[in-house]
RNA sequence: GCGCUCGUAGCUCAGUUGGAUAGAGCAGCGGAUUUCUAAUCCGCUGGUCGUGGGUUCGAGUCCCGCCGAGCGCACCA
C-alpha cells in the first residue's frame, strides 16, 4: 500500500529536480533487507547514470523536495544513492485502520482496468485429464484470480481439443466395438480403450486405417450420424472435465473448443495469402520470416499440403475471434514450454497480419513435472498419471495425516479437512516453484507439515481462527470497525514486522500479474505465515489487556484476512481447524 | 547443426527495472512447552552462485566464449 504513495511523492520530487525525466520508471519497493529500512528506491542511481550526474548529489536534491513526513522518519541517503524509508508505526496503524474499516485489503484496485483473456487447461476430448494438464489448469486459474482481484476484467476460455484426426479412429471404434455398459460407468476410459484398440488395428491392417480416414472425412463433411456421435463424445468428456474442475474449484467463462473455429479457418488462409504473407511451399501454405533471425528457419504452416488446416490455423482464427469478441488488452496462453516456438510463430504471423493490433500477447510457459527418477512423472507401471487418481491420493494421504493428528474427530470432519489440505497441497506444490523450472513431484514434500507447504500456510490460518474461536466462548464477535476507532499501539518488534508485511500484499499481487508468476504470492504468504508464527509465540493475544489486546486482535484479524484472500487468489480453500 | 530454458549450501529450491554483507526449507547438531492447537518457534553448522572473459559506481541477474543438462526444430497439438 504505502509503496504507491511513496512512489508518487518521489516521482513528484524528481519532476521538480529533473523536469524532463520520465518518472514512470521510478519505483519504490519493500527493502530486501530490513536493516536498510522498510522501503527503498534505487531509481535515482539509474537516473543519475543516464545523465552522468553524481548520484548522491541527485539524491540530496530530490530529498530536499521530498515530503513524506506523514508516513516516514527522516529519509536516508545510503550507499551509492539509495533512498531508504523507515515507516512510522503510527502510519502502519493508520493503514491497518483503513483495512479494518473495509476501505481496502492492503492492495489497491487498478484505476484503469484492462481486459485480459486467459487461455488455459485445454484437455482433449475422449482422453482422461492427466498430470500434463494440471500445471496449465492451476497456473491459469491462479493468474485469472489475481487479475480479477486487482480489478481487471478477465475472460477465461478453455480451448479444448475437440477436433482432429483422432476422431476417425474413435468413430470406427464407437461404431464397431462400443461397450455401452462401460460407456455408462467410465466414459473416458471406454473412449480411451476404443482409441487404443483401433489405433493398434490401423497399424496392423491398412483397411482399418482407410476406414478411419473415411469416417473422418464424413465427419468433416457434416455426416449426421458421425456428428451425433462426435457430439456425444464431447458431452461425455465435458462431464468428466467438469467433475475434475469442480474438485479443483476451477471455472471457465467460455469453453470454445477447436471445432468452434472450423468455419473461420478458410478465411484465415485466404487473407494471409491475399496479403502476401502466406505462400505455397512444397504443397503447403506457409508464412516465412526472412527478416526475423530467430524464426528464419521456422516458417509457420497455415495449411497442410492436403488442404487441411492445422493447429496454427486454428490458433490464428482463435486469436482473431478473441480480439473481435472481447477486445482484450492482453491475452495470456498458459501451456508447457515445448510450445514456445509455436507461439512465437503465431504471434509473429499475427503482428504482420494485424500490425494495428495493440493487444499484449503473452505465452506463459511452464516446465515439466518429473518423477523421482528425474523423468516425466508416470505411475510405477509407466502409465500417465490420471488427474482424478492424483487428487484421490492427495486426499487419502492428507486424511491419514489429519486423523493421526486428531484421532478424536469424526471421520466426516477429517475427510473435509483432508480434501482442503490434499487439493491445496497439490496446487501449492505446483504454484510454488518458478514456473519455468521443471519440478519433481514429491508427496512427502508437498504434504509436509513444516517448510513452505500448503499445510503450513493452512495451519497458520487455523491458528488465527482458533484465537477468535476461543475468544468467542465468552465475548461478543470481534468488531473490526470498532477496533478501527480505538487507538492501538504497535510496539513489540513482532507486531511491527507482521503489520508491515501486511502492507506489502498489493505490491506482490501487482508483481504476480506483471510477470505472470504466482510463486511470488506463495513466497509472500509463506513469509506472512512465518511472521505470524513469531508474533504468535511472542505476543499473547487473549491474555493481553486494553489497547495492546485490541492491536493484537486487529493483527490477527487482518493477517487472517490476507492469508485467506491470498490463498483464495492461489485457488486454495481454507479450513477453520486442522 | 540451430534455437529455447537451465546450472545457486549435502538435498530440494527462492532470488522483484542490475543494488547494499546471496536467502528459505529439508537433512544434521543444540535449545524453548503448566500453549491462544508445538502441524510451532529460536540458535548453530553449511556457498570460488558450472567455468573463463567483458560491460559499470555495482553482476547470481546483462553481453561473449567454453563445459554440462532438459526440451524444441515445417504439414500432431
Amino acid at each position: 500500500m504505502l509503496h504507491i504513495f511513496l512512489e508518487q511523492r518521489v516521482r513528484a520530487a524528481v519532476a521538480q529536480v529533473l523536469p524532463e525525466a520520465a518518472t514512470a520508471t521510478i519505483l519504490v519497493r519493500p527493502c530486501a533487507d530490513a536493516r536498510f529500512g522498510d522501503y527503498q528506491t534505487n531509481s535515482l542511481m539509474s537516473l543519475a547514470k543516464e545523465r552522468k550526474l553524481n548520484p548522491r548529489q541527485l539524491a540530496t536534491g530530490v530529498v530536499a523536495q521530498l515530503d513524506v513526513n506523514e508516513w516516514c522518519e527522516q529519509v536516508e541517503i545510503a550507499g551509492a544513492g539509495f533512498l531508504n524509508f523507515r515507516v512510522k508505526s503510527e502510519a502502519v496503524a493508520t493503514v491497518m485502520r483503513g483495512a479494518l474499516r473495509g476501505d481496502h485489503g492492503f492492495f489497491r484496485k487498478v484505476s484503469a482496468p484492462r481486459t485480459v483473456v486467459v487461455d488455459f487447461s485445454s484437455p482433449n476430448v475422449a482422453k482422461p485429464m492427466h498430470v500434463g494438464h494440471i500445471r496449465s489448469t492451476i497456473l491459469g486459474d491462479c493468474l485469472a484470480r489475481v487479475f480479477r482481484l486487482l480489478g481487471h476484467r478477465v475472460v477465461t476460455d478453455n480451448h479444448v481439443g475437440d477436433w482432429g484426426t483422432q476422431f476417425g479412429k474413435l468413430l470406427v471404434g464407437w461404431k464397431q466395438q462400443l461397450n455401452p455398459a462401460a460407456l455408462q460407468s467410465d466414459p473416458i476410459g471406454e473412449m480411451e480403450r476404443l482409441y487404443k484398440v483401433i489405433h493398434a488395428a490401423c497399424d496392423a491392417d491398412p483397411a482399418v486405417l482407410e476406414q478411419a480416414r473415411q469416417e473422418l472425412v464424413k465427419l468433416q463433411n457434416g455426416d449426421a450420424e458421425n456428428l451425433a456421435i462426435w457430439r456425444e463424445m464431447i458431452g461425455r468428456s465435458q462431464t468428466q472435465f467438469d467433475t475434475i474442475y469442480r474438485r479443483l474449484g476451477v471455472a471457465f467463462d467460455h469453453t470454445l473448443g477447436e471445432s468452434f473455429y472450423n468455419p473461420r479457418l478458410k478465411a484465415v488462409v485466404q487473407e494471409l495469402s491475399a496479403l502476401g504473407l502466406a505462400r505455397e511451399s512444397e504443397g503447403a501454405m506457409a508464412v516465412f520470416f526472412d527478416d526475423n533471425p530467430e524464426l528464419k528457419a521456422h516458417p509457420a504452416i497455415v495449411q497442410k499440403s492436403d488442404g487441411a488446416a492445422n493447429y496454427a490455423t486454428t490458433d490464428l482464427a482463435t486469436l482473431v475471434y478473441r480480439l473481435e469478441t472481447w477486445r482484450p488488452d492482453e491475452i495470456v496462453y498458459v501451456t508447457d514450454g515445448r510450445q514456445q516456438l509455436h507461439f512465437k510463430q503465431i504471434f509473429a504471423v499475427f503482428r504482420r497480419w494485424h500490425p494495428e493490433a495493440r493487444a499484449k500477447l503473452v505465452h506463459v510457459w511452464f516446465g515439466a513435472i518429473l518423477g523421482e527418477d528425474g523423468k516425466p512423472f508416470k505411475t510405477r507401471s509407466g502409465e500417465i498419471v490420471k488427474l482424478a487418481d492424483l487428487l484421490d491420493e492427495a486426499e487419502d494421504r492428507a486424511f491419514k495425516v489429519v486423523t493421526e493428528k486428531n484421532p478424536e474427530w469424526p471421520e466426516a470432519q477429517c475427510r473435509e479437512i483432508a480434501r482442503v489440505v490434499g487439493i491445496g497441497a497439490i496446487k501449492y506444490a505446483d504454484l510454488l516453484p518458478n514456473r519455468q523450472s521443471d519440478y519433481g513431484f514429491n508427496w512427502d514434500k508437498m504434504l509436509a507439515l513444516t517448510g513452505n507447504t500448503a499445510p503450513y500456510l493452512l495451519y497458520a490460518y487455523t491458528r488465527v481462527r482458533s484465537i477468535f474461536r476461543k475468544r468467542g466462548e465468552n465475548e461478543a464477535a470481534f468488531d473490526a470497525e470498532q477496533a478501527a476507532r480505538t487507538p492501538f499501539p504497535l510496539t513489540a518488534p513482532e507486531e511491527l514486522t507482521l503489520a508491515k508485511h501486511l502492507l506489502n500484499f498489493g505490491f506482490v499481487l501487482e508483481a504476480v500479474v506483471e510477470e505472470h508468476r504466482p510463486n511470488y504470492l506463495c513466497n509472500y504468504l509463506y513469509d506472512l505465515a512465518g511472521h505470524y508464527a513469531r508474533f504468535y509465540e511472542a505476543c499473547p493475544v487473549l491474555k493481553a489487556e486494553g489497547a495492546t489486546r485490541t492491536a493484537r486482535l486487529a493483527l490477527c484479524e487482518l493477517t487472517g484476512r490476507v492469508l485467506k484472500q491470498g490463498l483464495e487468489a492461489l485457488g486454495l480453500e481454507t479450513t477453520e481447524q486442522m
